[in-house]
DNA sequence: TTAAGTGCAAAATCTTTGCAAATGT
DNA sequence: ACATTTGCAAAGATTTTGCACTTAA
């Protein structure tokens, strides 16, 4: 039942439902990846770009989506997976770029780091790795 | 000799010497904290715009200095300690954006976390932290 | 001298703002 | 019915491109 799904996502998360607010949101559970404002664009036409952008922004405050900086420019948005709060968004999991078919992927690792340092206090944790992914390191 | 390492740097990584490049690094050296481009072009006046991004950009590529790229968008220049090859960045820090202040910087750490996956190849790690720095957690 | 770097104008993108019309509750 | 969201037009901001002029080697 991907339509509730959706709806309880959006509900929950104190906003209205819409059809545009849907048809976004729809996209990112099924393809479960990284998308790119020109990819989400392409999907959801015909929503207009603002209506876009506001759709995103929004999610992204109430902790429905995350964004993704990559070094390189890309800006990306996926969907949280853990409960982030409003506005304060947390992960145990790792943004991975392949090197090699520039697929961009959010991955769990089991030794998620612990960083510290003396006299700073460390709340969100960030990481950004790229590399040769699981399909062409063969 | 702040001079003669300026011109040691730009000339060590392939590139000619001259006046605005100069300028530029100069700032890196001096400040030795990540900039942003208003905070350069600022600083560097009367540089041209156009020249600015070409300069950052030549420096990114050739190694001598790396982008910061936050998950609010904003967008950093900072300089390279370690030997970076041309186009190949590695940096054993992280970059930390301090809640309070909103100062970033550079900080190395100890246990800078060896991360793995089953299957993946890791090459770079790139870290951003956000949290409460030195200066403001008392 | 000549290959590389700079400045200017202008294009191409990306992101934001204001407001009237449409939609959700 | 009322508050929120959407689409459109237009402004701002950021980044890139082309080309003539200047500078470093």
């Amino acid at each position: 039942m991907l339509r509730l799904e959706i709806e309880n996502i959006i509900k929950s998360h104190g906003l209205s439902v819409t059809k545009s607010r849907k048809k976004v949101l729809k996209y990112f559970l099924k393809l479960n990846k990284p998308l790119d404002l020109k990819t989400i664009r392409s999907l959801v036409n015909p929503i207009d770009r603002v209506t876009l952008f506001r759709i995103l922004s929004c999610f992204e405050k109430k902790g429905i989506i995350h964004s993704i900086r990559l070094e390189n420019g890309q800006h990306l948005y996926a969907i949280c997976k853990e409960t982030c709060r409003d506005g304060q968004h947390s992960h145990q999991h790792i943004h991975f770029t392949c090197e090699s078919c520039d697929d961009v992927s959010c991955l769990s690792i089991d030794n998620f780091p612990n960083l510290s340092l003396t006299n700073y206090k460390f709340n969100n944790i960030n990481i950004n790795v790229s590399g040769v992914c699981q399909a062409c390191i063969f």
